[in-house]
DNA sequence: CCGGATCCGATAAGATACTG
DNA sequence: CAGTATCTTATCGGATCCGG
């Protein structure tokens, strides 16, 4: 379930080059970090590691509603997120915190109060899936037409 | 298990509220976007599945490589992504295709010869995802750190 | 109210072999 | 070379019961 790496030894990628691409486009940089980010990179800095744990539908909606009303309880996050399980949430919601996304405080009271909040991290996060959602809403009719189009 | 739109009325949402959250950070804005991403453009414009379908890790890498090489075929394309199996290749550029993200040329000759590249849409989601995948390169690491240090 | 644990069906994805 | 079909395995996700 869980993969570990130990080691890391981050960042020691400075002579990065590229395989046999002589028909470039001149996004030189872009293939570098491509390059970075998938090949190389998944060994010492698991980018693409990184990319599938926030490439999920309820980390990202989750990411998501803790950036627009900043700090909710489990039970207004279920009701928030539209479609979300009680066992996902609670499996998305420790999988965030396990990578540092989100701050889960704890009242011991009676009855128990948990409150979830995005950190630091979470907040930069939060920043591109901003661009991403607002990308999908922006496009989201256009794809669905091109969609139906050639049923 | 398919939702049409139909109808649509998009950005209807003047007179989206909140259930019970006084106790706001004042983004409304992220609220409203938040909202319509999630319960109600799941109907008219179904953002979340947009999402689902473009926050597969086979996807992005895909898009990517595109944005960067500008052109590849497919086995190029095998050869770039680490990692991929012929099959998810075959899978993952049908429905990127599907979405009107990239465009498939045919040229009958023997061998055979399949170019993949862009469409504009492609093009305008391969910014987004530049900035999260700049943002997993830059934050991996820490994310990393984070995960070993309370293992 | 929060959430852990388990069972189990549905689906995704890798490996392999085959076609044009 | 590009793509399909099939088989098998791994993971996801829902339902449910339980405990703090």
């Amino acid at each position: 379930m869980d993969k570990q790496e130990g080691t890391a030894t981050l960042l020691r990628n400075s002579g990065v080059t590229i395989a046999g691409n002589e028909e470039l486009k001149g996004d030189r940089k872009l293939q570098e970090i491509f390059n970075n980010a998938n090949t190389i990179a998944n060994e010492i800095c698991p980018v693409g590691d990184v990319i599938a744990r926030i490439s999920d539908k309820w980390s990202i909606l989750s990411i998501y509603a803790l950036g627009a009303y900043g700090k909710l309880r489990f039970s207004e996050l279920i009701h928030k997120i539209d479609g979300i399980s009680h066992r996902m949430l609670t499996v998305t919601l420790r999988n965030l915190e396990g990578d540092g996304f989100i701050k889960r405080t704890v009242h011991a009271e009676v009855p128990p109060r948990v409150d979830y909040e995005l950190t630091e991290l979470g907040h930069s996060l939060m920043q591109q899936l901003s661009g991403i959602i607002g990308w999908a809403e922006a496009n989201g009719a256009e794809i669905l037409a091109f969609r139906n189009k050639k049923g």
